[in-house]
DNA sequence: GATGAATGAGCCTTCATTCAT
DNA sequence: AATGAATGAAGGCTCATTCAT
């Protein structure tokens, strides 16, 4: 296989998936993507190296989960479509992906180095704010304050839909998605 | 010692803060605690009760924390108070102490059992809640809404601050929390 | 209590027996006895000396089993007494009473040492044979020859009972004894 | 090595014939197999099943032994020779080897299905003693006591030979033989 | 490149023994 | 004498990693 490589890290994210990341052995990864336990060593320097490479990969399939369908309409149409893509984010996946709570169990997910990743692949979502600014649509405030106000609420009703203590009602989360979008517009300011 | 039962969650607690939840072993804990690997043993019945424990003594003082001094006032003064409480509990930490996101790795935190213990520790909460929506001042959402609006965002920010993306800013902070609470009231919605 | 140490050895043999050798520890030990797991050490040097004691102490109620009612009647009477107390001793016990196959479980049961104390406990046996010999009704072989011949029998037998093999048959046992005293005696050789 | 798997079990034999079972440890047992501990674990899943395995091992083993060149003959002759097997069984082993009181006291030895291995491999006793009874030689008993009768004898001198209580000394054991083996036929009932 | 048998450090846990009280 | 908390060596087992083929 051309890409034994790409194959390692998909039978990765599978188990750690199913089984959580405290099951993926390099026996068990290597018998799911049908090599010996050797050849993984010749993609992949150790475990960690592994992880933290799986670890990227993931973020940017997030990403492109995120941004899915969001690079058309104005800022409130793209910020609304994002907002959804958080929630299913939590909730949607296959099993054979990781879900939010998952990728979080990745070790090194908050190491600094990750962060700079991860604000990288995540540029657009600061240029939709910096965006909807210049328009005075949004507030102008630092970006963490944007996100945080209108984007982790999003992120923890997933959470809470995955884990069960919510049902998906699209009404419901329409209403919520209002409100977080009036919550950092002037339209409430007026 | 009265309290070894104590130092050994401490201990327990300050490895999974600094080092991950994947880098406690018994003897490292035994070690940091000086106590004998055995000993443990005479407190915890293994390392998932030590772990089951954990969390729930971290549930509890965190409960503390969050509702320090947020007993008094109306109810838009409490909410602000333990608004500000929730940013205080992600950057006020010690590096020994666990932050919400490390918390949530913890094994068995999201158990049928583990929820039951975690609502009613955070029960005055809900009453806050309700009482805002008798008194016709907090929309008529699901407490599971509410909170994801309403604190996340706080609880976000203060990782933010911890992690040193975003400085401590009284006023800006008061900004958000006022964004916060009108987001889940009434009086944005005239 | 006065006799703390046979307290200690009563204790020790039931968990054996109950639950089999390699549950014998001095804590369970400890609790059944009702003492602390320290005060045994008043009493036994260490574990193997606690062993190495009670197995002189169960060999010598074995042998006071095995010579139950056996000190009466003719050479012939007491040998069918014994033979069958051989058969009884696999298969009759209390719960609280090891049996033959537990007793030779217990680690040292086949040393030199054990082994002289074994020889003098069941000096009477030997006593027997000389007997039976000196009337001219036993053969005159050696001792251990003697034993191998009619009494391996009813132990191999009482084990069998114990584990199931075989139920207890008076009268076929009745036959068996017969075979084994006709066996070493004149009587088949007229 | 093709049969690293047989050199395990022989060194595990051999430690628990020259130690006792309870001091057959997982590492003892890598360290004179001259392996890393380890590597036990991919020939056997754990170590009862290593017991169990060498429980099995051990059975074919003596069985072959014990039928050594007693396949010719008549019943009388086959049942000598099977006899002095028996108790060359205990009195020929090296130290290498677990002696039949050692054996006994494997864990499992008297599981259902150690039995009906046991009773399958030894079926050729069985078919002897029957072809015996056919030939109205043998005393139609079960094959339980006549079993007992005529080999646990053997088998008991057989060790008390290698314990050194005995010495080897053909034409008495050769009495012994003859006495067992009138003893379970009609020839001492006529 | 690929294999997979072998390694051995490290994991969780038990328990005989000690010793301050 | 008696206690029982504390010890720490040793047990069974797992698994990331190496290396001869």
């Amino acid at each position: 296989m051309a890409n034994k490589r790409e194959q390692i890290l998909r039978s990765a994210e599978k188990i750690i998936a199913q089984e959580g990341i405290q099951h993926l052995s390099m026996q068990k990864l290597a018998d799911d993507a049908k090599i010996a336990a050797g050849t993984i060593y010749r993609y992949f320097k150790d475990k960690d190296q592994l992880i933290s490479e799986l670890r990227v990969n993931i973020l940017q399939s997030v990403a492109a989960f995120v941004f899915t369908d969001a690079r058309a309409g104005n800022v409130e149409q793209r910020f609304k479509h994002i907002w959804f893509n958080f929630v299913r984010l939590g909730c949607d996946r296959t099993p054979q992906q990781l879900n939010y709570q998952q990728f979080y169990l990745l070790p090194g997910v908050n190491t600094a180095e990750h962060n700079a990743i991860a604000r990288e692949t995540f540029k657009p979502l600061e240029d939709l704010f910096t965006e909807g600014i210049q328009q005075h649509l949004v507030l102008n405030l630092q970006i963490e304050y944007l996100f945080s106000i209108a984007f982790e609420p999003a992120i923890s009703l997933g959470r809470r839909i995955f884990e069960g203590h919510l049902h998906f009602n699209q009404q419901e989360l329409q209403k919520a998605c209002d409100i977080c979008w009036h919550a950092i517009t002037y339209s409430n300011h007026l």
